[in-house]
Order: structure tokens, then C-alpha cells, then sequence
DNA sequence: TCACCCATGTAAGGCGTTACATGATTGC
DNA sequence: GCAATCATGTAACGCCTTACATGGGTGA
């Protein structure tokens, strides 16, 4: 999976989110929780705003003390376009799930769905190589380490699937 | 918190682990375990390994056909260190715990112990945050992702918590 | 013989960080 | 008055990725 752009997004969504923003309140933003799964500093943001308002995907509006960003029509199918860009192993489930307001959005499911997939491709990956790797009490012993995160990351995943499955029954 | 190099003691953990690995070996490595928690391109392993060479970390071996690289006593102390450092909020937790591979060695007991303070505040933290932002239905419902990544988060550091509350209890 | 894996290397470029800068406002 | 916060910007630099390169071995 090539590395893709994701900054522009994450500004999008928030602002999409807030109404307006200002550069300054966007990097505020990053102390919260958005802050748990994407960060930018300030000599990041301000230059992307600009480089979006000339794509024609933001427009601005200056109170004097801030300029603050808006929207625009363009930025917002940008933005829905990048939601429903298929789910890859770049961990954005949380950050896009974020950005999702209502709770009947078709996004929401698609996202869900597409986070239950790879995670059951994940776990049964991991149970696999569980087997693989330590066929044997002296193997768990003499890697002790490697086994716990191993049997840790299996839990992980199990609690997430189920977590997906319950939410998934949830928006019926 | 400053961004800090890994590369360097990611593959000193590897190689410590394994006795000797080739360049194209620890590239080999990233497709398994470590890989979900740390990875890099040969375009990085090569010369990085040059360098911890040069630094009296690592020793070689040519056997004609490949270059496999030792661990010193020096790159050893200097794993050891690493390993010892707290932790911050770089999530470096799993992928420190998978190159401690004796369940006596002091440092997994003081691995565990750091990860569980901090995962402790996050937690605390994370309940705080839900009260603040969601108090009512209705703040619920215009923002129903955050929401559930909110409510996933906590849920995912409860169960954190009490796996390293379990097997810190199993160290003893 | 052709594709694929083994095996190692350099070069260009992007993303993100820290550091360097500046100035206004607000609270003690 | 002085520190902290608001508010925005540029510059240097480092890590990491992709792309470019090269060559030997092996199985269909």
C-alpha cells in the first residue's frame, strides 16, 4: 500500500465537522481525541489551508484577529470520497469513523463492515502464526516476550471483532 | 516528547533475538510479528547496519553469499538500555516486550508496570472526556463517530489494563 | 528462458519535526 | 510590566519511502 496524503483530510473533516476553524484552533484540536489517531503542527497546517483554498476545496473568511476556513461544496465530496475509499492496513478506521456524524450515514456501515473483514483476516492470521511459532511449551518459554504480545494482539482482536459485530446489529 | 530513533534498536532487539541475521534476513523479519509494530526497507536496514557496525554495536560474517551481522557486548548494554527507558507515549510497549525473552528478566516485570500507569491515566482520562463532551442525547447523536471511538477506546484500555494486571500477577 | 526470489546497494523526494521569527492580547 | 496564550509564518533537517540499479540462483 503506497503511502498516501492523509493531512488534507483530517483538516477537512474537522473543519467540516466545526463549521469554521482556524488554523490555530486546528492545531488546538489535535490535544483531544483526533489527537489519539492523527497529529499536525502548525507549520504543517497553516500551508496545507492555503495550498486547499487554492484547490478550491476551502473557502476563508477573516475576522481580523483569525482566518478562519469553511467548506466548500467541492471540499465536502473530497472528503466523502475519501471516507468511502476502501479501508486498507493504514489503520484510518478510527480516524474516518471519527468524522461520521450521524448515525444513519451509509458510511457508517460501510466502514464498519470493511473494519470487520480485514480484522477477521487479521485474527485468523495471528492464530495461525500462534500455531506456527509456538508448537511447544519450550518455545513459549524461550520467547516469552514474542509470545505475550502475540497472544495479547489475539485478544485485541477478538474484542474488536465483537465490538464491530455488536455495533453492525446495532445500526438495524 | 522528541521524536527518537528506533531503526537502530529495533534491529539490535532482532538480531539479539535470533543470534545472527543478514540484511535481507531482518528485511524478511517485517513480514512477520515485528512487522505489525515496527518496519523498514532494506533501503534503510543496509547502510543502518553499516553504521552500528562502525559504532562497534554490531560485529559480521561473510560467508560469500551473505553478510550476517552479531551483536557486541557493547550493542548488548546498549539494547538493554533502550529497553530500560520509560516509556512514553510512543507505543514502543509490544514492540520492546517482543525482544525480552526470559518471563524472569527484571525488565519485563518493569515493562508491564510502566505500561499499566500510563495506560491507567488514559484510561482516566478518556472517561473524563466522554462525561465533558457527551452529556446529553442529543450531543450524542450529532456526533455519533466520535462517540463510538470514544466509547471503543475506553473500552479497548479497560481491557488493556486488566491483561497486565493479570500477568503482572502471574510474574510473581 | 523467463519469472521469481535471494541479496545488496544508491538517489530523489515527501512528510513531518524542531527551531527560528514576529507581533498582539490577556491575566497576574 | 511580564508571562502566557493567541495567531501565523518560514527554514533546516531527518526519517522513511519509492524508484533506480545490479547480479546470482532456481524452478517451471
Amino acid at each position: 500500500m503506497p503511502k498516501r496524503r492523509i493531512l488534507p483530510y483530517v483538516l477537512l473533516g474537522l473543519i467540516n465537522n466545526k463549521g469554521k476553524l482556524s488554523g490555530y484552533q486546528i492545531s488546538q484540536e489535535f490535544k483531544n481525541e483526533v489527537g489519539e489517531f492523527w497529529h499536525a503542527s502548525h507549520s504543517q497546517i497553516y500551508p496545507e489551508l492555503a495550498r486547499m483554498k487554492t484547490d478550491g476545496w476551502l473557502t476563508d473568511e477573516d475576522d481580523g484577529k483569525s482566518t478562519y476556513y469553511l467548506i466548500t461544496k467541492l471540499g465536502q465530496s473530497t472528503l466523502r470520497a475519501w471516507l468511502a475509499e476502501p479501508l486498507n492496513d493504514d489503520n484510518l478506521f478510527s480516524l474516518k469513523l471519527y468524522f461520521i456524524r450521524d448515525q444513519k450515514d451509509p458510511l457508517m456501515e460501510h466502514l464498519l463492515t470493511q473494519e470487520l473483514a480485514i480484522n477477521q483476516d487479521k485474527y485468523a492470521h495471528l492464530k495461525k502464526r500462534l500455531e506456527t511459532v509456538f508448537f511447544n511449551e519450550a518455545q513459549i518459554n524461550e520467547n516469552y516476550g514474542h509470545y505475550l504480545i502475540l497472544t495479547r494482539a489475539i485478544e485485541r482482536e477478538k474484542n474488536h471483532i465483537a465490538w464491530l459485530q455488536n455495533n453492525l446489529k446495532g445500526l438495524v
